[in-house]
DNA sequence: ACACACATGTAATTGGTTACATGATTTC
DNA sequence: GAAATCATGTAACCAATTACATGTGTGT
């Protein structure tokens, strides 16, 4: 990931690599910097990229990083090996299978939690296509940083249609199981 | 996961416990056996599960595992924590976005591998709908499993949905790129 | 006789988060 | 002068895969 960023924008700091990732490919990819600064020295030791210190624009002393043409055959390289998706772990879906297992507003809850974020990641992520039709159109990454951007935007519209379908029948045997309630314990005639 | 599942259908092994993750939820939760056999040790360990040794149907001698009420509860408890959704690492998404840093057809070649792993995935989860439908209509478990599966299906979707429109932008990508190489080329009439 | 499925486990290694530690500069 | 942002880094810890190790019963 860094050797990428770097290819499309050189000179980056660890600081500013981070929040480029933010800005850009961060729905799909994270990285904290307990990853970017070992990874950066890394590189550096196998003369990937370089550095070179800047003036300090911000705070302290920072170190700006370029590919070095080692670094640009090594994420070519990279590119062209077949990627591996690891094991699949959404904890989200986990405790909504066993939904049965519990109160249903429990599960309610957790697909409200889903619809939040979800809702908010897409506000986001319209932002930056907007924002990235204005400013990047013209760079050569554009069409792939529209895919990528347009399959987030597919999956996250098919979750939340989902989502409204799925909420729509939990609520509705959240109603039922709570008029069986009432309907039981009707002859006690409770206040609260 | 191990407790759900021992709630779901007790008198489960370790090694029966992984193969009813592939054929429930393993398509959005995996486990190896390095993470299974130790875990259900900690769980026995922890008071959460009893074990139960059992005439060995296969091979070797085989414990057998049940929830103990402190399991329950525990699972109960674990259902009720706001799901936590780790840092996404879509390797995928990370390739094509840094297409224009190689050649097209190294993107191609990663989309169609997507494809092809997001078809057969969908052929799968579609045989474990029938099968459920058979089989576990009758279940308390059953409409939340239904849930996790549609989410599944409406994912895949319209991720293959994408990758068509995806597809097509690349080779036409491609073949112009051809075009504009055979046609600078032309004056050398090359054979190959 | 061989392979396959049943069955359980451990050790090495990796990958990555989180929290901590530090400190300068700009902005309010 | 306080707070936010720029900026770099380390250490402790945890989660999890992979590969290895072992062994039996069943079907062909």
């Amino acid at each position: 990931m860094i050797l990428g960023l770097l290819a499309i924008e050189s000179n980056q700091s660890g600081y500013e690599i981070r929040k480029t990732v933010k800005g850009s490919v961060g729905y799909f990819w994270g990285e904290s910097y307990g990853q970017i600064y070992p990874a950066l020295k890394r590189l550096l030791a196998e003369g990937l990229i370089v550095a070179r210190p800047s003036g300090s624009s911000g705070g302290r002393k920072r170190q700006e990083y370029s590919l070095t043409p080692a670094g640009r055959a090594a994420l070519e390289e990279w590119l062209a090996i077949p990627y591996r998706e690891d094991p699949p772990r959404d904890e989200f879906l986990l405790k909504l299978f066993f939904g049965a297992e519990t109160a249903p507003s429990v599960s309610i809850a957790h697909l409200r939690r889903f619809q939040d974020r979800y809702r908010s990641t897409l506000a986001m992520i319209q932002q930056v296509e907007v924002l990235s039709q204005e400013r990047n159109s013209n760079q050569p990454g554009f069409p792939f940083w529209m895919l990528t951007l347009k399959f987030g935007l597919a999956q996250i519209r098919s979750a939340l249609e989902w989502s409204e379908s799925a909420l729509a029948m939990l609520t509705q045997a959240e109603q039922s199981a709570l008029h069986h309630e009432s309907t039981e314990a009707n002859s006690d005639a409770p206040k609260a």
